[in-house]
DNA sequence: CTGTTAGCGCATTCAT
DNA sequence: ATGAATGCGCTAACAG
């Protein structure tokens, strides 16, 4: 078994108090008896026992992350910069895989709650009232991002639709002149949080709607692939697929190139996360970038200030911008 | 603040040990009393605090992974097959990275240790004897991977030696002559545990010196590409880079193509993980697969079993195989 | 300066 | 069938 306070006590003939005060460098233990308890803590190789002391403190110093999964190198990245962040403030932390299960979600948020982390970080694929008021009653920090809820609870991430406004607007000024929306997600509407898929589904909508003459179409479906067998066949030169995000582009650049579809010269195709691994992939794509670091730090630094009781912002967009990559070009002169 | 079960005795007219058997089910109470706490509990939303709990069990329901990053993919499949395992046996796992530190990876085992954590898997940076007597002496049960350890951790790996000589026997099926092994690892050797790089440059090694007519040199630094600069010019068709890991594979493939070098014509190369991303790489690499989902369920599944007093397998391999993809051809027939 | 006491929330043994 | 008491390991308030 492990050292404990109490048989420091005995083994220095002193009490658990006094071994408290030099142990936590208290006022009021004779320095000499304070170098002594020291010493042999030292020696004995003690170490807290840390569920005692958030027991009593009130504390874990334990974070929570809830993710759906992290497949998309997009959530590693960000896990990564919140853990960087967390450990320099002194926390360590949970990470949980959603699987974008409700239920599996559900469970793991009430199993973090019963181990009383300081606070958790939320990417929500629930969505109703019930679910916001087991967050709210638990009087848990929360600090959500992606998806929205529509409690207090603060936000970091982008601005989703404008991201997709200035993608559109960036393929129509290169000519494109027939956009095909991808994003499978959206076909969960109803069923589960698509707030992000929501909001990059309007932007898309409300940008090709004040452009007159640009044609459009949305896939919507796990079998995405099949509906874009249908339109590719409409589809010419002016054409862009706009993807959601870079793994489904990543598909169906693979896909476009098993069919010999030149990108992007008979089609022009468009990402959106910028992930890492886009600097191996050729054509290069174009798509939104954004500093995803800087989301998974201000997520735990917004997190970690509501636990001290700061003030915290209810919302943090980060900056995103078009990268013009190969995948997109109709305008030679780029 | 949350609900205790003194406050249920309380409101029930009873004392905590018979809110107890009531919650836990045990036998020795009156079933009427039983479903009137039940229902108590119910209303209230009771929740046992599991720290509490945790302190009087004796175990934390806990496990702790120390990755070095999520970066390279291979990691964030193995974390997620971990995670899921842990979690069907009634764990949640802590996730910390040690960023190859060996201060930090110290530091955070610590902390982990602090925590009761009920177990530990383990990719270590570490290796000398202080470090192995720190987790041998903390009595909690631990699994290696990666990288090993001299002590009695079990290890669930692949056969790193193995898998490189396979692929040394590959490249020389199909006919190269030259091959150029790639893992910059290497240069750390003597200041971090590097096992695994060093296994895989063994095997290399051996494979080579059976082939009498094989010529071969090794890149082992940081600034590869500078000596990938001076090794090309004396390369041919018959030359390969073999990568000790596709992360690599993939930067020199960038690497050659900018520099108009193709392969697999002007030079072959091979990669080692598999990595989900491969997919969408054109050429597609010739790699080293193995399934890393098993190697996380099996780190969990021996972890918990090891937890849980039973006979674990000192070591467990899982299988690998090479698969051949376009970055290797000379061999026209194939 | 140091000892004593109480309590964090729960589990468990021993009485009754 | 239930109550009372003890302890997990630590912190903190109060005495002395």
């Amino acid at each position: 078994m492990n050292i404990t306070s109490k048989q420091i006590a005995e083994l220095c003939g002193v009490t658990r108090g006094t071994v408290d005060r030099a142990l936590n460098n208290r006022p009021g233990i004779n320095p000499e008896t304070r170098v002594k308890i020291l010493r042999v803590a030292e020696e004995l190789g003690y170490r807290p026992h840390f569920l005692a002391q958030s027991l009593v403190k009130g504390h874990t110093k334990t974070l929570g992350i809830v993710l759906f999964d992290i497949h998309n190198q997009i959530f590693s990245q960000l896990f990564h910069a919140f853990e960087a962040e967390a450990r320099k403030r002194g926390y360590i932390v949970y990470l949980v895989l959603s699987n974008r299960d409700k239920d599996l979600e559900l469970e793991y948020i009430n199993n973090l709650l019963d181990r009383r982390v300081d606070g958790i970080a939320l990417l929500p694929t629930n969505f109703n009232k019930k679910f916001e008021t087991l967050l709210t009653r638990s009087r848990t920090p929360i600090v959500t991002f992606g998806n929205r809820l529509s409690g207090p609870f603060p936000y970091v991430w982008i601005d989703d639709k404008q991201a997709i406004r200035d993608s559109v607007a960036f393929l129509s000024s290169q000519g494109y002149r027939h956009l095909i929306y991808l994003s499978p997600p959206l076909m969960r509407k109803g069923k589960e949080n698509i707030y992000v898929p929501e909001q990059r589904y309007l932007g898309f909508i409300e940008a090709c709607d004040e452009i007159s003459d640009m044609r459009h179409n949305v896939i919507a479906q796990k079998n995405y692939l099949a509906e874009l067998v249908q339109l590719i066949e409409k589809t010419d030169s002016k054409s862009a697929i706009l993807c959601s995000s870079d793994v489904y582009a990543l598909e169906i650049l693979k896909w476009l190139k098993s069919r010999k579809i030149r990108v992007p010269e008979q089609i022009g195709l468009m990402g959106f996360d910028n992930i890492h691994v886009l600097k191996y992939i050729n054509p290069s794509l174009t798509t939104v970038d954004y500093n995803v670091d800087e989301i998974g730090t201000k997520l735990a630094d917004i997190l970690i200030n509501q636990i001290n009781n700061e003030e915290v912002p209810a919302e943090t967009l980060i900056a995103h911008h078009v990268l013009h990559g190969e995948s997109v070009t109709l305008d030679r002169d780029l």
